[in-house]
DNA sequence: CTCAGTGCAAAGGATTTGCATGCCG
DNA sequence: CGGCATGCAAATCCTTTGCACTGAG
């Protein structure tokens, strides 16, 4: 499983003439590890001496080789979990006092609802839908009391 | 209609010790004409003459004054929408190409779904869900074709 | 008179890019 | 050898902020 990630991982650069270097493999690792997504200084912070601007570089190559997916929030940082088919399906809640985003699953019968609605707006403006994104937006446990 | 839009947003900024000026009033009326949200720029180009700094801190008064809600997507610009109860709850089509964002409505069923998904992850982990955010994210039909 | 609102210009800060060097294939 | 990958530093660009002025109450 872990060995068929970065094996994955490393075909999807491959097709777009892409490395799979050992600074990349690390980021894939760091996502692949952590149950949430994650920020790039949190990235940084977890590999001492990275330097951000590979990070950031790297992060983009992964993106655009369908390795991982950007999330932006309503905080500062831009943050990056691996991509949906590599990992399962959910979403998140998103604290919207310390911005904190954390995952969780929808239950089999709202993600056909949302199934479904994807088909008919596809259908009905000719917008082609590649997937959705649900989130929680609340105050987390720990900002609640 | 029109009329209770304006008085609610006067209200809601008089709550915060703010006044409904004609620049804050010109914005929401934007806004309320647009049937999907606006970005900065976009907002300039509506009033030739608009300060940008005005604007960025009118929207920010709006926003904490209740009466605006701020999106972020995934390209550079911030986007502002009335906010959810001066108008009528819906979600958004994001394109992934351009960035353009639409809004479109989901059946009630959907909604009474996602409404027992927030209660039961609310209860099960502590968070507390305020409302949900469903976006479906795809290519447009300007960018399909 | 007081204090919020406005505009200009300058600062901030996450992210991106230029350029020279290192390294895989 | 050729070209991608890397790091440092400098540049970008949306957004925020400092400051002096204007205006409503």
């Amino acid at each position: 499983m872990t060995l068929d990630l970065h094996e994955t991982a490393a075909a999807r650069l491959r097709s777009v003439n892409q490395r799979y270097t050992a600074s990349r493999r690390a980021l894939v690792e760091v996502l692949s590890a952590g149950s949430a997504p994650s920020t790039i200084p949190e990235m940084l912070a977890s590999r001492p001496g990275a330097p951000q601007s590979s990070t950031y570089r790297n992060l983009a190559v992964l993106e655009q080789a369908g390795v991982v997916r950007r999330l932006v929030t309503n905080d500062a940082f831009a943050r990056f979990e691996l991509a949906e088919d590599l990992t399962e399906h959910h979403h998140h809640l998103v604290c919207s006092v310390c911005g904190a985003v954390d995952d969780f699953s929808a239950p089999p019968a709202v993600e056909r609802s949302l199934a479904r609605v994807m088909a008919d707006v596809a259908s009905s403006s000719g917008f082609r839908a590649e997937y959705h994104r649900l989130d929680l937006i609340g105050t987390c446990a720990r900002c609640d009391r």
